[in-house]
DNA sequence: ACGAATGTTGCGGG
DNA sequence: ACCCGCAACATTCG
């Protein structure tokens, strides 16, 4: 169930695997229809057979593989695995991509939520995407001054792939937790001080987040099954019941958003 | 045993 | 604009 840091932790596991391939075809063994969002099996295969992966990388959640011609877009949503010649039980297998000299990547994906997606270029991508909270344009100047007149509260809104792209439940809460900000505040209601540790929280937070190769709770693995070590450096999330690690408290879980919110409500007021 | 919950997203309705 | 409920699906937990 992968946000920015394990959706970048994938795409750094792939990137000397998959770079320099040519796709012989794309197969889904099981016959899944709705993988490949409106594209035939056919049809995609006639769009990426022979073509050369050139780059792979990241934009919000998704994983973008860069042909010589068009690109192929991959969200893991919440279970998608992408496994480079691993052998693998063909239960969940979503799709299975074929290369050259019988190289193979396959698309795992338990609840089959996860998406395939081919396109000429990726303008339908950047349209539909917020901003990038790791890229320079991020600043503390942005965020306080579109949060200045939104009237959403602020865990919706961070949930909002089309306002920033890359958070999800896990480092929200914990950029909350950290900024001192409680979900439900009205946006437009934190003040300076608070944007500044909001947003401080976020990039500081995802950067450790990857540095750790993500989070694992169950399902998130990469490579030869392996696991993100951030579970460990998590301060609220999940932990519902346990003591606030800045003042002891208990933590509290709530739902906001229709999901599990896990909040200290001695460190994080609400305004 | 059965309902609830799980890291995501999209759609329809008010 | 914004919120809510639900749907897509499988598995695990209490």
């Amino acid at each position: 169930m992968p946000e920015l840091p394990e959706v970048q932790t994938v795409v750094n596991s792939l990137k000397n695997k998959l770079i320099g391939r040519t796709i012989i075809s794309i197969e889904n063994p099981n016959g899944y229809l709705n993988v490949f969002h409106k594209l035939s099996i056919k049809d995609f295969n006639n769009y990426i057979t022979t073509k050369i992966i050139k780059n792979i990388k990241r934009i919000g959640k998704y994983i973008i593989i860069e042909l010589n011609d068009g690109f192929i877009s991959i969200h893991l949503r919440m279970t998608g695995k992408l496994l480079f010649n691993e052998s693998y039980k063909k239960k969940h297998i979503s799709a299975k991509f074929l290369f050259e000299k019988n190289n193979y990547l396959i698309f795992d994906d338990v609840r089959k939520f996860g998406r395939i997606y081919y396109s000429e270029n990726l303008s339908w991508l950047n349209e539909k995407i917020g901003i990038d909270p790791l890229s320079v344009n991020f600043s503390q100047e942005w965020l306080h001054k579109k949060l200045s007149y939104r009237k959403r509260m602020i865990k919706s809104l961070l949930f909002d792939q089309s306002f920033i792209a890359g958070l999800g439940n896990i480092y929200i809460d914990e950029s909350l937790w950290k900024s001192k900000i409680h979900p439900l505040t009205i946006a437009s209601k934190l003040s300076k001080n608070d944007v500044k540790k909001l947003h401080n929280a976020i990039v500081n937070i995802l950067k450790k987040a990857i540095k750790f190769q993500g989070t694992t709770i169950i399902n998130f693995y990469f490579d030869k099954n392996k696991k993100g070590n951030y579970g460990e450096k998590l301060y609220v999330y999940g932990r519902n019941n346990m003591n606030c690690l800045r003042c002891n408290e208990i933590i509290t879980k709530i739902v906001v958003s229709q999901r599990g919110t896990h909040i200290c409500y001695n460190c994080q007021k609400q305004k």
